[in-house]
RNA sequence: GGACCCUUAGCUCAGUUGGUUAGAGCGUUUCCUUGACAUGGAAAAGGUCACUGGUUCGAGUCCAGUAGGGUCCACCA
């Protein structure tokens, strides 16, 4: 067995361990009949994309439960794959494309999308390569793309069957338009940002009443050629009398009417509101109302067309929106600006603000909404935390029709055709439903030479969102077969931030209802059981990170520092359940801090002694020797059990912050700050070292077994070197975690009877050695280890044992200890719930310090039991407290007064 | 406008049905390279739990309100 180093180096040990994995294909998930099936679907990254902070934590929890999973024993998948991110993909290609000097245009849509391939097969490995040195244990043999033809024949699949079904329809609406992408975008992808601008007030002559006006407020003054009426409210006094007459629109100078509209706000400006249907969603409506025309004065990127006149027509919008103030303010028309903050949507890839307008688009009425909602209500799906359930439940209150076309190139072409010579943009209802007309279908019509087909794109999301499904050879019963669906699905968990609730979660829900297991119960056909939605991971400052802030570390560049295992480590454990994460390097660095540790603890156990056999629990409990357990030995197997089995409750609970938090605190606190250091003690006595070796043995082995999820690789690394595994397996395929009871069982069998007594005896024995080195340190004497300390003790029980001394003494760095009936002269003194401590020593005793010393701790005392007097003083306490409670108090009571009055003789005796 | 979250030590955060004197890591101060680990060990300092009320024998924890910060939804031109 290869001897441990001093320092964790974990760069070759990721790598060696995650090649072996693999070259195993350990990740391999498959149905096994005498196992539970345990199911994760990755939410698949952009193809082109790159690790971000937010993946890690986000692939790290998946990867958590994966490994769980397979370590209790059940037949763990966890499917991988990528998006074919319509516009971000097509949006990058364009911009490599723009510093030719050269456009999709130039290519067309065919080569074009080629050239969008190249790209994906050039960088589309790039994040699911890093995923894998974070040590994501996903089934890569089973690697998804959204756009692999497969994938690509249940997206158009559904797309029909949904086509036939009603569900889908064309329409002619107001959509959110792009104009940098040149594309609809769904209401999911618009973000509202408050932008400074201008109210420009602009007045409205009437036709018939020379030098009278209506005025008006805007901010969008280059859109006044697309007016069509004034619209004012019906009860509006000021404008009684001026509905149905007409006005003189100031730009592209033409009549429009007055009409009266309950839209309109009175409160608002001057009451009267401009209509220009083609550009805002209220005007449509009102417009629509009114049976007014619409004119667009909009180009599809964003310049003004020739509708809006001389002046203005080929200027972009926003040169166009100062244009048309310079016109107004020359033609009088002006009345008035002021600077104004308003609300403009913008679109999430592009960052431009987007425009309302009328275009032809593909639109989906969801299906199984009433269901989507009850999955959830009623528990079949569970949140974590279950506060997001609300918002998911509101947004399916108010769901609205999705767009699912894009005027992209990249993605799943609408199989759609329409008969050669039809006008695409005249077609009716009934042409939509007459095959002779419009046909629809995933092969196409069979004389394609008299069709032509849809030059739509469907919506991304209208892909991913049957990832649960499709990732598992759905539609195609021999593929389902064979990927285990019936197995499989529904998945156990999905991990995923709350930002994509609408976006995925909600829509996977639907489609799963709609087309897992036609016919089935509700819970057999959702996506998945439980979703734990992951927190936003900020910067010291609270902002979200962004490439474009600059503000986002690099994971690749934090796992070279301090390892993957560390990057994990330190990730989850201030990642509490659903609370945004400030990121802080310190915390990673704690992570492989924690990482070395660990690796020296084993080092130390290596340097120890043989090792036994340690094949198994039963193997390692075998050695086991209960005729010589001493305090310590109970204490750590006890708080090693309660350990496993405050585990095993975060993992029911999807507290994984405070899973880890149990791990470091037993490990580092119980294991290696109190149980190592008595060890070397106990291994020095061949009475006594075996036993201790098989109990060291037993905890580091339950201790990689249960940090294995969170840091695998040295975990793996460990549980070989020490040889917990068996000739060609590994840790993370072919351990088992034995539970808590299990564990349990295992020592009982062995005649160890966990005794609660002993294990309070060690707290003792902690609160001396801890009193011992605090005298030691206030005489200015830290470093020595030649004291000698006396233990007052009157009581009749002896706290401390002979067996402990030798123990103590190291701990304490001391020469000599000894119990007393007498209080010994000139020694500084603590009081300890095991006696009154004293420290030797040579030459005068600083009576004043001391003194103080002892009068702080006094004065604390006295404050604490003024409370606890005032508590049990309280009749309403003792009358409606619960006796344990009450009993509870009156035991520190007397503690605490037995305490004083020792610290009352000893501040006598300095007198 | 509606909904939700957050405010605890200098910093980043825990605190699970209300119940001893509120915890951790980092940082700070002092001491220690003792044969697992200086990526370490020991000791210490540091908090009126944002504020104001209420419920309760008892509130960091439950309720209401206020202030500040954040997120989502809907948006009046």
């Amino acid at each position: 067995m290869a001897e441990i180093s001093k320092s964790y180096e974990p760069r070759d040990v990721e790598k060696k361990w995650y090649a072996a994995w693999q070259a195993a294909h350990a990740f391999a998930g498959r149905p096994a009949a005498d196992r539970q099936p345990y199911c994760i679907v990755i939410p698949p990254p952009n193809v082109t994309g790159v690790l971000t902070m937010g993946h890690v934590l986000n692939n790290t929890l998946q990867d958590i439960l994966v490994r769980r999973a397979r370590l209790e024993g059940r037949a763990a998948l966890w499917i991988p794959g990528t998006d074919h991110a319509g516009i971000a993909t097509q949006t990058v290609v364009e911009r490599e494309l723009r510093k030719q000097k050269k456009t999709r245009h130039d290519f067309g849509r065919e080569k074009f999308v080629e050239k969008v391939w190249d790209w994906r097969h050039e960088k589309g490995g790039i994040i699911l390569e890093q995923l894998r040195r974070l040590g994501a244990s996903c089934d890569w043999d089973r690697t998804h793309f959204t756009m692999d033809p497969a994938y690509s024949r249940a997206v158009l699949a559904v797309f029909v069957d949904l086509f036939r079904k009603g569900h889908i329809y064309r329409g002619k609406r107001l959509v959110n338009w792009c104009p940098a992408s040149q594309t609809a975008l769904s209401d999911e992808e618009v973000i509202m940002k408050p932008v400074n601008g201008t109210l420009w007030q602009v007045r409205y002559e009437i036709v018939d009443r020379p030098g009278e006006f209506i005025s008006v407020k805007t901010t969008r003054p280059e859109t006044i050629p697309g007016d069509v009426a004034l619209a004012v409210h019906p009860d509006d006094p000021r404008y009684a009398g001026l509905i149905g007459k007409s006005v003189w629109r100031p730009l592209n100078r033409a009549q429009i009417p007055v009409v009266a509209d309950t839209a309109v706000d009175r409160e608002f400006g001057s009451g009267a509101l401009k209509i220009t249907p083609a550009h805002d969603k209220v005007d449509f409506e009102v417009g629509a109302r009114h049976h007014l025309p619409v004119i667009d004065v909009l180009n599809a990127d964003g310049t003004l067309n020739e509708l809006a006149g001389p002046g203005l027509a080929g200027l972009d919008r926003f040169a166009g929106r100062k244009k048309a103030a310079e016109l107004l303010k020359e033609s009088g028309a002006l009345v008035g600006e002021e600077a104004y903050q308003n609300n403009v949507g913008y679109s999430e890839r592009a960052d431009v603000p987007i425009e309302p307008r009328l275009t032809w688009q593909w639109w989906l009425k969801y299906p199984r909404v009433e269901e989507a909602k009850a999955a959830v209500r009623d528990g079949h799906i569970k949140f974590f935390p279950e506060r997001w359930s609300k918002v998911y439940l509101h947004w399916l209150e108010n769901i609205q029709d999705w767009c699912i076309s894009r005027q992209l190139w990249w993605g799943h072409r609408i199989p759609v055709w329409y008969r050669k010579g039809l006008n695409k943009e005249k077609l009716t209802e009934a042409d939509l439903k007459d095959p002779a007309k419009v046909h629809v279908s995933f092969d196409g019509p069979a004389d394609k030479e008299n069709w032509f087909q849809e030059d739509d794109v469907l919506d991304t999301w209208a892909s991913s969102w049957l990832w649960p499904l499709a990732t598992m050879g759905w539609p195609d019963e021999t593929e389902m077969k064979k990927a285990g669906f019936d197995y499989f699905y529904p998945t156990t968990t999905l991990v995923t931030g709350p930002d994509i609730i609408f976006f995925w979660v909600a829509r996977m829900i639907m489609a799963g209802l709609e087309f897992a297991r036609p016919g089935a119960p509700l819970e057999k056909r959702i996506p998945f059981r439980n979703v734990y939605f992951t927190g936003i991971i900020r910067d010291h400052l609270g902002r979200k990170m962004s490439k474009s802030l600059g503000n986002s570390p690099d994971p690749l560049d934090l796992i070279d520092k301090y390892g993957a295992d560390g990057l994990r480590f330190g990730i989850i454990s201030i990642a509490p359940q659903g609370q945004d994460i400030r990121f802080v390097e310190d915390r990673i660095e704690f992570g492989k801090n924690f990482c070395n540790k660990l690796w020296n603890a084993c080092r130390f156990r290596q340097l120890s002694g043989p090792a036994g056999d340690n094949a198994s629990l039963a193997a390692i409990a075998a050695r086991l020797d209960a005729a010589k357990f001493d305090a310590d030995d109970h204490a750590i197997l006890d708080r090693i059990l309660a350990t496993t089995r405050d585990l095993e409750k975060c993992f029911r609970e999807f507290e994984f912050s405070a899973g880890i938090q149990a791990l470091y605190g037993f490990f580092w606190n119980d294991f290696c700050d109190w149980y190592v250091e008595v060890s070397k003690a106990k291994l020095q006595s061949d009475e006594t070292r075996a036993n201790c070796l098989a109990i060291q043995d037993l905890v580091l082995r339950q201790t990689l077994l249960l940090l294995h999820p969170f840091i695998p690789f040295i975990t793996e690394e460990l549980w070989q070197l020490l040889g917990y595994g068996t000739a060609d397996t590994f840790l993370m395929r072919d351990a088992r975690l034995e539970d808590s009871s299990q564990l349990a069982a295992a020592l009982e069998n062995r005649g160890v009877r966990l005794d609660p007594a002993k294990t309070l005896r060690v707290s003792l024995l902690k609160e001396l050695v801890s009193s011992a080195r605090q005298l030691k340190a206030s005489a200015g004497l830290a470093a020595r280890s030649d004291l000698t300390y006396y233990l007052l003790n009157t009581a009749a029980t002896n706290l401390v044992e002979v067996e402990d001394v030798a123990r103590l003494l190291r701990l304490m760095g001391a020469k000599a200890f000894r119990v007393v009936g007498q209080a010994p002269e000139n020694c500084p003194a603590i009081v300890t719930a095991a006696g009154t401590l004293y420290l030797e020593i040579k030459g005068t005793v600083d009576a004043a310090a001391e003194k103080q010393r002892l009068a702080k701790e006094q004065a604390a005392l006295e404050k604490h039991i003024a409370a606890t007097e005032a508590r049990l003083a309280n009749k309403a306490f003792t009358d409606k407290a619960p006796p344990a409670v009450i009993e509870g108090a009156k035991k520190q009571l007397a503690e605490l007064q037995a305490k004083r009055a020792e610290l009352e003789r000893l501040l006598k005796a300095l007198d």
